[in-house]
DNA sequence: TTAAAACGATAGTAATACTATTGTATTGCA
DNA sequence: TGCAATACAATAGTATTACTATCGTTTTAA
């Protein structure tokens, strides 16, 4: 991965934090280690006062940056839809053709790393197992309808509308692009999940580069043809 | 619904449970209630505390069925998914075309209760609500690996197995039928939990019928097709 | 330089997810 | 019918979690 200039900031809804973590290099350390340790532990092992110990700070501290964990874990998640956005927009600025954009979209929520750039402190890689594994708790709770006011998904609504768009492009009487899109990106964390742990639910091999995308690929652009 | 002879019995793998909840009174109740229970509080909340308050009984009664609230949990998806299969092959039975079948398939995992029968003790639709909400949550854990090897997810597999033979019939050459059924699956739960509660990453609108089923049909022939 | 903000250190709480023990009730079966 | 096995209720206890609260010290920014 290449360096890209640090002026690029990836922006979280602000109500998802007490005190913005990106302010303060106590913060950038919180999250760094956070998400090391949450991929390690998985989210129901992982405590702050774990992550006290590991960044050398204590518990409290921890709460004046995030009201609880799982707003911690709504952070991490927000951050890496936002990327994902950003992404999407970069790689997609120059392409003409919209089945173009849209295949290039499926790569990126398939969590292929394309090219470009990484942020100091967050390891990028790390966090996409993280999204894997635990983005689904986020909504899965009994809070969601409190959590959706309070703006914790709209990253995730963002990109989702993006892709779209590109999708309202190639076929403006598609009935189901929304469902289409929220099917691929999550069809794309579990694939991964599958493959790794529950192999016979799935036909994708790791190891062999291109089978995810293609699935996916292959998936939408014969669903939303004419 | 209509009632069905308590003499056909779903069955659970045997490693889910301590003791098997079926074989007595107290463990249907518990059977029961913690399906009620749980879908009131979500999973998180839920605790057999409360569970053995609702059921008259004390904590320690229910741990001698279940080992844990997972477990728990584990036993109730299990359960779905093996009724699930049961309804399959029920209503295909007597169909010649696969891709008839393959269309009642995708109906049955949508959630579409659509004839036949019920079992005593367990109120489906309520069941439902908690597949909905919560079975991703019994494979993505630190311990999955573990719990696969235990024969935890052998009911789901079974499931998905048979409807993959359904495409595989319609088009053997088809490369990715496990995946496109573990993403018909799952596509079929969140859909409706967005629909409910973020209804913007989805087209489906509960209150009309058959979009869940035609959006997620439409979406497998036209990957399979040849 | 000085006041505000951030942080560390420590204490405390209610609840959770269990384990363990013991005495009583219920049941199966000889 | 009687007795042993099993099931259950009642109770106690533990380590850990997910916080909240307080207070003194350090850091930072004007």
């Amino acid at each position: 991965m290449n360096r890209l200039p640090t002026n690029i900031k990836i922006k979280v809804e602000e109500n998802v934090y007490l005190k913005d973590p990106e302010s303060s290099e106590k913060g950038k350390l919180i999250i760094e280690h956070g998400i090391k340790l949450m991929e390690e532990l998985g989210l129901e092992a992982f405590t702050f006062k774990k992550l006290a110990e590991r960044t050398g700070t204590t518990e409290a501290t921890i709460y004046r940056y995030f009201e609880s964990k799982h707003n911690l874990l709504v952070y991490l998640i927000s951050w890496y839809w936002s990327w994902l956005e950003y992404r999407l927009v970069f790689a997609t600025s120059n392409i003409a053709s919209p089945e173009e954009r849209l295949r290039v979209a499926i790569r990126i929520l398939s969590g292929r790393i394309e090219n470009d750039m990484d942020f100091a402190h967050i390891e990028e890689v790390t966090l996409q197992k993280i999204v894997i594994a635990e983005s689904a708790k986020v909504y899965l709770t009994k809070a969601v309808d409190e959590d959706n006011k309070e703006g914790f998904f709209l990253s995730y609504k963002r990109l989702n509308k993006r892709i779209v768009d590109i999708i309202l492009e190639i076929n403006p009487a598609y009935a189901y692009p929304a469902s289409l899109v929220s099917t691929v990106s999550e069809s794309a964390h579990y694939q991964v999940f599958y493959a790794k742990h529950l192999p016979s639910l799935t036909n994708i091999d790791l190891h062999q580069e291109n089978q995810l995308v293609d699935f996916l690929t292959e998936m939408v652009l014969r669903t939303i043809q004419k």
